[in-house]
RNA sequence: GCUGACGUAGCUCAAUUGGCAGAGCAGCUGAUUUGUAAUCAGCAGGUUAAGGGUUCGAGUCCCUUCGUCAGCUCCA
């Protein structure tokens, strides 16, 4: 056996060391600074404890508090160290699974009683305690039957290791008397575990399953410096400001009744202009593009439903059925829609079709109904009444690649050139359980793929993430504060028209079969304007604002020109009002940035006599411009026109 | 749907061990005529989510229902 392993450097360097050397002595090797920044290594691109001995020749590559992959490997350890403390406290804890998640990690525990908010202090505390004592994680690989002797006492564990392959290195790792089945790996010791905060506690199911057991988890977050976890807790604290349910009422933009129903949302008049704008911007975009405007039913007898293969599968999210009315035929029960495409399908099967017709577009934005479970309900995020920015392509095979790169093309116009967002694009392609030919999947995937890169995107893949009925683009966006959001879904549908049996005629004079296009480009219009709410912080661009001017006169001899003005503007399409109250300027200029008027005009003894006004732009305090109302219109509707992100 | 927490005026929040339901803002009325983030005074506003129970007495304790929130799950 050889005594010493060939260790490449990511610098190409080739270290020479004797056998069963962890990547801790490498980093030492190479300088005391990378040794102490040092967290974890990639040892041939897995990552590993720094302790680990490296048993054969690797490329090693040591990773640095910096590295995005060691904040995954601090969490998952400050996850022990939560362990760690629960068990100190509570001995008779069972453990679950805890492992780092996006900006930081949970543990889930079987515990006698729910977890208090004091109880997170007290655990808190010891985990302080825990990491200061500085504990070293130790990695130990034991036979099955070992680790079944350790976790006798932990029945979630044993759960667990009865799944493990047998070609599976079964590991275990402790830190300061507390043993956890894991896979690894860790930091060296606790005390590399400093900044971090427990945020909240909240029940889970055992494996995410409703019918196992209820397990209780704690969520915390963990960083290296202090001045991350603080601006980490500030995000935290920023996000809560822009809660578009607390925006909402604050700008007076929609409500939820209790009379009317949990997830079904009364949009008051404010909000209902951010809708309108909305609709209007993309049904005027899809006409440019050769889409056609239809409009279907909310309620369809459930024949529909069952044809299309929705009902019985997709029954635990529709509305119960309703009876037919008095003196009907009893035969037919009604539905309220949760879709919209089986009826796009009976447009479009509504006559004879050409292969010169394709592709057809239908859209509509459809209000669609969802027995979503009450516990998911959540502000305009997820609710029960929805209005979809739907459309279905019905085309040809050869034109999908055309009609995909049109697809993104407007996702690109519609989030990142109008609202400012990035967004990330994730391709899924066939699954296990599929229906079709592979021929068919190949032709379609190859046609996502041809107008993404066409389309000089970089995208993820997500391998099997597909529909049974086929492969589709999902785009993620991100906002102004680094969120992301399901954004697009663009599908791929071979189903559809086989259910229903649509045709065309081909140029051979033969039937043929088109190909079905779900897209969805806000998403839904609630989801979207939710987002947009955080996005903007309440703030919107002019063209979105519910109110775009506010005219302010000074004193009750201005009130007269005032409304001259306010007229003026509203005849440019302006949505303009006058603010005359009996209250002082101080007061009136307030009010209106509270609700984020974008603009206040104001107008005193000297802007009458020059026929200006004082312009003042939302935000900028202090620094008004006199203009006269000519330019002051007329820049107003230049932005309204281009969308314009920014105040000028 | 499940687990836990919560529900007081339009909004934000008080109310001691069970002991007279209160404040600020918003609203209304009046005075004031205002030069860029809150002028002053007065008035009105409540079946304490709904229903039931315990008690001399319930916003407070118990039960049921409805709703909200944090998650689980699922998705747009």
């Amino acid at each position: 056996m050889k005594a010493t392993v060939r260790l490449t450097l990511p610098d190409g360097s080739v270290k020479e060391m004797p056998v069963g050397t962890p990547a801790r002595a490498i980093a030492e090797a190479v300088s005391p600074r990378l040794a102490k920044a040092a967290v974890a290594a990639a040892v041939n691109g897995e990552v590993w404890d720094l302790n680990r001995p490296i048993l054969g020749d690797a490329t090693v590559e040591i990773i640095t508090d910096d590295d995005p992959r060691a904040l995954d490997v601090l969490r998952h350890s400050t996850a022990h160290v939560l362990a760690t403390a629960v068990r100190q406290l509570l001995p008779d804890a069972n453990i679950g699974f805890g492992p780092a998640i996006a900006d930081g990690f949970y543990y889930d525990f079987e515990v006698a009683r729910p977890f208090t908010p004091e109880d997170l202090e007290r655990i808190e505390e010891r985990m302080r305690e825990v990491a200061q004592r500085g504990h070293e994680f130790v990695r130990e690989e034991v036979s099955r039957d070992e680790a079944r002797e350790r976790f006798l006492d932990d029945p979630l564990k044993l759960e667990r290791l009865e799944e493990l392959g047998d070609d599976e290195v079964i590991s275990v790792y402790s830190d300061g008397g507390f043993v956890d089945l894991c896979r690894g790996p860790h930091v060296q010791s606790t005390d590399r575990i400093k900044h971090f905060k427990l945020l909240h506690a909240a029940g889970a199911y055992w494996r995410g399953d409703s019918s196992r057991q209820m397990l209780q988890r704690i969520y915390g977050t963990a960083w290296f410096k202090q001045a991350d976890l603080d601006a980490h807790l500030r995000r935290l604290e920023e996000a809560e400001k822009r809660d578009h349910r607390t925006l909402g009422k604050q700008l007076d933009l929609f409500s939820i009744h209790e009379d009317v129903g949990p997830g079904l949302i009364l949009w008051h008049p404010k909000g209902a202009t951010i809708q309108f704008e909305l609709k209007r911007f993309i049904e005027d975009e899809l006409l440019r593009r050769r889409y056609d405007l239809v409009y279907t039913p909310h309620v369809t007898r459930e024949q529909l439903f069952f044809r299309s293969g929705h009902l019985p599968l997709y029954e635990d999210h529709q509305f119960p059925a309703m009876a037919a009315g008095e003196g009907e035929s009893q035969e037919f029960h009604y539905r309220v829609k949760p879709m919209n495409c089986p009826m796009h399908t009976l447009v479009y099967a509504s006559r004879q079709r050409s292969y010169r017709d394709l592709p057809v577009r239908l859209a509509e934005v459809a209000n669609v109904y969802r027995n979503e479970l009450s516990g998911t309900l959540h502000g305009l995020l997820r609710v029960r009444g929805l209005s979809m920015d739907d459309a279905h392509i019905f085309c040809r095979e050869d034109q999908i690649e055309d009609e995909i790169f049109d697809l993104i093309d407007l996702t690109d116009l519609v989030l990142h050139r109008t609202f400012g967002f990035e967004y990330r694009i994730d391709l899924s392609t066939r699954p296990a359980k599929k229906i079709g030919s592979d021929d068919m999947w190949d032709v379609a995937e190859a046609a996502l793929r041809g107008a993404l890169e066409r389309m000089g995107l970089t995208y993820g893949i997500d391998e099997g993430g597909g529909a049974f009925y086929g492969p589709k683009i999902d785009v993620q966006l991100r906002d102004a504060i680094g969120r992301e959001w399901q954004g697009a879904t663009i599908q791929l549908d071979y189903q559809l028209p086989e259910r229903f049996e649509l045709e065309y005629t081909g140029a051979d004079n033969r039937p043929h079969r088109p190909v079905m296009i779900h897209r969805a480009i806000l998403g839904t219009v609630e989801r979207f304007v939710g987002c947009l709410i955080e996005h903007f912080a309440g703030a919107f661009p002019l063209w979105l604002a519910p109110e775009q001017v506010r005219v302010i006169p000074i004193s009750e001899d201005q009130k007269q020109v005032a409304h001259a003005i306010d007229e003026r503007l509203r005849a440019r399409g302006l949505r303009s009002s006058v603010d005359d109250r009996n209250e002082t300027l101080n007061y009136r200029v307030r009010d209106g940035e509270l609700v984020k008027v974008p603009y206040m005009a104001v107008v005193g003894r000297r802007e009458v006599e020059q026929g200006s006004v004082a312009v003042r732009v939302r935000g900028a305090s202090k620094k008004q411009a006199i203009m006269s109302v000519d330019e002051f219109e007329e820049r107003a509707v230049r932005q309204v026109r281009d969308r314009s992100l920014s105040l000028e």
